[in-house]
DNA sequence: GCCGTTTTCGGCCCGACTGTTTTCAGTCG
């Protein structure tokens, strides 16, 4: 039981209560409890019940509230919500554009309890006929529906790695030779299938093994003697574990570890699937050698640019965790951030890092806490306090700004001026054209204060598209300008997209694997940048915080 | 339901935008 499992449940009580119509002041007072708790540091799973209610926006109910969800996982309340809610209805709350009023209405109008029927209505016509409701709203609808169906049984990447890893350990008891393949190995930002590879000799011994675990579900149909295919029960996501003989372990995990396009890739006059079938090799290292090339990592195995790749470049160059000098782009308590600017701070510089790039939301990001003039200048004092106390380690001011409706950045120039490095991101209005977005963004990076273009298409992996933008425009804006562009390493976001990576090299433009932490821990998220960094050829010279506090800050003194 | 008093009740509340209305409710980040 962690924090974020209470103000789950807390959440979702809060919806299903505006869902059935409660007292309106309730509901907002559990929302800013929500809200209140979703940001604090203190453990929560701890607290005696008389500190619980001391808490911002918590009181004797829900303090109340807090102890029966440690004790029995959830609440009376949650549980008499969800008995009177049918379960489609309580999935619409995924649906974006839509919230808990609109959701009783279309429950309770049109007597809809599940997605499918809803997409039926909106097909229908009959969602827009509803009052409050028209042909835009009900297009939203459909389009959201469409894209959750086409994502259902995918994950990102971080949930991916999860699961396949309970697999291996469970594999791993039983079996020597096991290794995860697939989308998983290949650092794939989304997570179509989870695979696994196992070596033995007796394929009905590893089957007998997996069907011993309750959380998976065999599709006998689509499985064979030496493939196990079937789902993870709860999540209905596809799961595949391939079975050889231990000899042919290496080619066979070789295999299913590289996409079709890799395989099929033909070396004088051979691909290199014939190559990997027609004899057994001891390591990958050796089928690279045998085909005469150099060795490609296993992420980049994607039959797209490595070979050209790996024909101008060696694989150290690469950018790793441990060239990474400095962290950019992170919150803090000033805005949305759960822990202090010295927490963050101090934390940075325990895991060896040179420098902090703080970078708080601005003023328009009000509900994200964004910073109004006079909290820049109180932070500013702050960070100025610490680099005396932190010396060498360096705190460096920064800002994320918002690029607003017309491209223009969050404050007057003064203020612009006041900071080390700027990074511009939308916030607000992601429902746009591709002129529009465009629009916005080209001016935003021809803005002589923007450093560095955070999160470019403003998507949510599986979640939401992001706006449309033409990449090849906004690099070679960032090149003309000096532009640098974030891989925000949030493995819900991962933008830019490791696919523009190498175009963006050959302009020159530098890019930045920004965490967007916002507490401590989301330091870690730069693990998940650094993979498809390397997966789309960044190399470390070409990462703008592998530079080291001097020439980083030279570098911001220069664009001044 | 919580808070904070002008202390046991009355007022809570981010602000922009969108799509619906024809002045504003609902949603979002």
């Amino acid at each position: 039981m962690t924090n974020d499992d209470i103000v789950e449940v807390l959440e979702l009580s809060a919806k299903l209560l505006e869902l059935h119509d409660e007292n309106e002041f309730k509901i907002k007072n559990m929302n800013f409890a929500v809200r209140s708790l979703d940001k604090t540091t203190t453990d929560l799973v701890n607290l005696p019940l008389d500190q619980l209610s001391a808490l911002q926006g918590v009181g004797k109910s829900v303090a109340a509230k807090i102890i029966e969800i440690r004790t029995t996982g959830k609440t009376q309340e949650l549980a008499e919500l969800l008995e009177k809610t049918p379960e489609g209805v309580v999935e619409m709350f995924s649906i974006k554009g839509i919230g808990p009023k609109k959701i009783r209405t279309i429950w309770q109008e049109l007597n809809i309890t599940d997605t499918r029927e809803l997409l039926l209505a909106c097909e229908n016509g009959e969602v827009s006929k509803l009052k409050g409701f028209g042909d835009k709203i009900q297009e939203t609808i459909k389009q959201s529906i469409l894209y959750a169906q086409s994502n259902s049984d995918k994950l990102r990447m971080e949930k991916g790695e999860a699961l396949g890893q309970i697999l291996y350990d469970e594999l791993e008891k039983h079996f020597s030779q096991v290794e995860i393949v697939g989308d998983i190995r290949r650092k794939n930002e989304v997570v179509q299938t989870i695979q696994l590879m196992v070596g033995h000799d007796k394929p009905w011994e590893v089957q007998r093994t997996i069907n011993a675990l309750e959380y998976l579900q065999q599709n006998e149909k689509q499985s064979s003697p030496f493939a196990w295919r079937g789902l993870f029960s709860e999540k209905e996501i596809p799961v595949e574990i391939l079975i050889c003989k231990p000899e042919l372990f290496v080619n066979q995990r070789f295999i299913y570890s590289a996409n079709q396009k890799h395989l099929a890739h033909k070396i004088a006059g051979k691909s290199i699937y014939q190559v990997a079938t027609q004899q057994s090799f001891d390591s990958e290292e050796a089928i690279y050698e045998h085909l005469k090339i150099p060795y490609i990592i296993t992420e980049m195995r994607e039959g797209t640019f490595e070979f050209d790749w790996t024909s101008k470049h060696s694989n150290d160059e690469l950018v790793t965790w441990d060239s990474l000098k400095g962290i950019l782009h992170n919150h803090s308590t000033y805005s949305d951030g759960k822990h202090t600017l010295k927490e963050m701070a101090t934390y940075c510089r325990d895991l060896g890092f040179e420098y902090l790039g703080i970078a708080d939301h601005s003023k328009t990001a009000s509900y994200a806490g964004g910073l109004s003039e006079d909290r820049i200048f109180e932070q500013h004092v702050e960070i100025d306090k610490l680099n005396q106390e932190l010396a060498p380690f360096k705190v460096l001011k920064g800002i994320e700004s918002d690029i607003l409706g017309d491209g223009s950045l969050d404050y007057p120039d003064h203020i612009l001026k006041s900071f080390d490095y700027i990074v511009a991101s939308v916030h607000q209005n992601l429902k746009m054209t591709e002129e529009k977005a465009m629009s916005r963004l080209l001016k935003a990076i021809e803005n002589p204060y923007t450093t560095i273009l955070g999160h470019p298409t403003g998507r949510i992996l599986l979640s939401r598209a992001g706006y449309p933008i033409d990449h090849q425009k906004v690099i070679d804006a960032c090149a003309a300008n000096g532009v640098v562009i974030e891989i925000n390493a949030s493995p819900y976001r991962l933008d830019l997209d490791w696919r523009w990576i190498q175009y963006a090299l050959e302009k020159n433009v530098m890019l930045s694997i920004n965490p967007d932490a916002h507490e401590k821990d989301g330091y870690f998220d730069m693990h998940y940048g650094v993979a498809v960094a390397r997966k789309g050829g960044l190399t470390s010279n070409m990462t703008f915080n592998t530079l080291t506090l001097k020439e980083i800050e030279d570098y911001l003194q220069k664009r001044r």
